[in-house]
DNA sequence: GTTATCTTTCAAAGCGCTTTGAATTTCTTA
DNA sequence: TAAGAAATTCAAAGCGCTTTGAAAGATAAC
């Protein structure tokens, strides 16, 4: 069933019909009514694509899924779509999702923009530097950065979490307990988020006199694997850490499970505080929370981006805009002070 | 850029532009390359929209995100997508992803179908009885079920694991070590590989003369609290399992955090099968897996599940496809004789 | 009963591509 | 060198919608 096809039983032009359906007010009540009841009946719903073609909007997002070398999918991304994805359909929108590896990124963004198929992007996990952003802007395509880039030349929307204060304050927390061979465990060593969450931790080092040891900081992908191994290693050392720092919640699981494997108690013997992005299949409720975390519910901050992202598109004139949001920081049972 | 102005750049016909892009052998191959070299330099890319409308082919694949009541995404999603896309993205495709709560997935799908934005949909986590099936055949949409749908009146294509057999073997590997008080951490109730893990459980009890005792099992979201409370739970009452069967690595980590702060070895005091989607930031390595787990890549799933919706397709002559994989059943650390 | 003014409906063009059927060129062959 | 065949190119229609500018119908004003 087509539009043709309907206002043809109708009797009525395809003009009277189509705006009869998306309710414009020159058209008789009893009229719209007839149409709505004919379309209810025969089951007709314009095509998506044709009436994108027609207005000039596609009505999708596009979102690019970054798969790692190692094959690895950052899992707070589907707590970010599931977030993303409620305030597009509000409105009406699709994503549109292509994965790729990390080298072809550029590529796909090119390709949503000239292909028209998309009215804007969302630029996940940015680098210092990232190229994307002078691409898009280049190709005049709006977008919403979820995260940050450095070294940028121009301005450009993004919506972020204050990572360096975040992660000062958990560094501070852990010093005032007495804590001063800290280590880092970081995520992938080019993503912005990590370089601010290590300028964080530097800050509080350095404020407090701490000597930073780049033997202590690691970069990598987020995996719990990576989280035990890293944490092992370094507990193996002559004079290892009395307290981590882990950038999300699945290393800090590796981490716990390495320092249990050693017969250490997390909280007492050792401290964790973890970035916690609240995902949806690792909620730690308890009384006491499992990990003191500085946390920020990702899947809000998807809903976020998406709002400022619509509205950008929806009103062109809409100012270049900035948020941040600050993590909370949560004491958990996996703190406590230094063992002398 | 568009089709139009190019060709006039060129001093060509659209149709002539249109084939010497698209491959077709009627066209000179000077003229090729000289609207080759143009189409680059103007950085000429068709409208996916306009290519769509004018081929009847969307040149995108649907998924549907389901998201349970309680927010929960299951994270094996991540995977599966990146799986797919690769194969997607090898051909052309993209997916449209739409983000609905369960009630509204119904509608969802006949929204894809009547608007014709996608070629073919891939029907996530399907449940017993499953009325999506039905309603895709009414459609005439091609889709595959990533997983099976019991009590279906008609056939239809689905990619599966052998989750009955899957279970089994783990229910039998854990009897023949001694093991009579199995809990059963299953996925939610109302989902088709649930029951089927059920099943197999079930089959191998009662193979083995072990009545089944409905305390021992347990349905929710998978998610790692829900390990942990269910684990403590039932090691809380006055005869508590000596072995778990859960049914995703996400609550085993819950259900050996349990273990562990009941001061139980998992393994030695208390053993754990898990069924393992090899999810990428949880590969747990290692000569010995953390876990004795069944196991088989969601990731690859996703791949295979993309090939054949590709291959329905564009050859609907396909017959409807089946494809039944085994899990491996992989020997880690989680197990042992039960503990006289 | 006209004329002026709303209200409602319509025909046709356009969005950017593919594809059909015909027209034009170029190449063979006698 | 003209006719026939083969190789290229083209104009125009069509995909299913929106939207512009004009026409027709209904109502109000004189």
């Amino acid at each position: 069933m087509n539009l043709k096809k309907l206002s043809e039983m109708l009797n009525l032009s395809q003009t009277t019909v189509s705006r009869a359906l998306n309710g414009f007010p020159e058209v008789k009540e009893k009229t719209r009514i007839r149409v709505l009841e004919a379309a209810e009946k025969y089951n007709y719903r314009p095509s998506t694509l044709a009436k994108s073609l027609a207005t000039g909007r596609a009505m999708a997002i596009g979102h690019v899924l970054p798969i790692s070398k190692q094959e690895m999918v950052n899992p707070i991304f589907t707590d970010f779509i599931s977030g993303a994805g409620e305030v597009y359909a509000k409105q009406g929108y699709h994503m549109a999702l292509t994965a790729v590896t990390d080298d072809n990124e550029e590529a796909a963004y090119r390709e949503m923009a000239s292909k028209r198929s998309v009215d804007g992007v969302i630029v996940h996990g940015p680098r210092v530097p990232d190229s994307r952003i002078e691409l898009l802007q280049d190709i005049g395509l709006p977008f919403i950065v979820h995260g940050r880039a450095q070294d940028t030349k121009t301005d450009y929307s993004w919506f972020d979490i204050n990572n360096r204060s975040a992660f000062k304050k958990a560094a501070e927390f852990l010093i005032d307990f007495g804590h001063q061979r800290i280590a880092l465990l970081n995520g992938p060593e080019h993503m912005d988020f990590a370089e601010r969450r290590h300028d964080g931790y530097v800050d509080a080092l350095t404020k407090a006199g701490i000597k930073v040891n780049p033997d202590f900081i690691r970069n990598d992908d987020m995996t719990e694997p990576y989280g035990y191994t890293s944490t092992m290693q370094l507990m193996n050392t002559p004079r290892p850490p009395t307290a981590f720092l882990v950038s999300s919640i699945i290393p800090a699981l590796g981490a716990r499970r390495a320092l249990l494997d050693l017969g250490l108690q997390p909280g007492k013997d050792v401290s964790i505080i973890t970035h916690d992005d609240m995902l949806s299949f690792l909620k730690m409720g308890g009384d006491v929370p499992l990990f003191t975390a500085t946390r920020s519910s990702v899947r809000d901050a998807g809903k976020r981006c998406a709002t400022m992202l619509l509205n950008q598109i929806n009103d062109p004139k809409h100012k270049i805009q900035h948020e941040l949001w600050e993590a909370e920081l949560i004491i958990g049972a996996s703190t406590g002070p230094v063992k002398s």
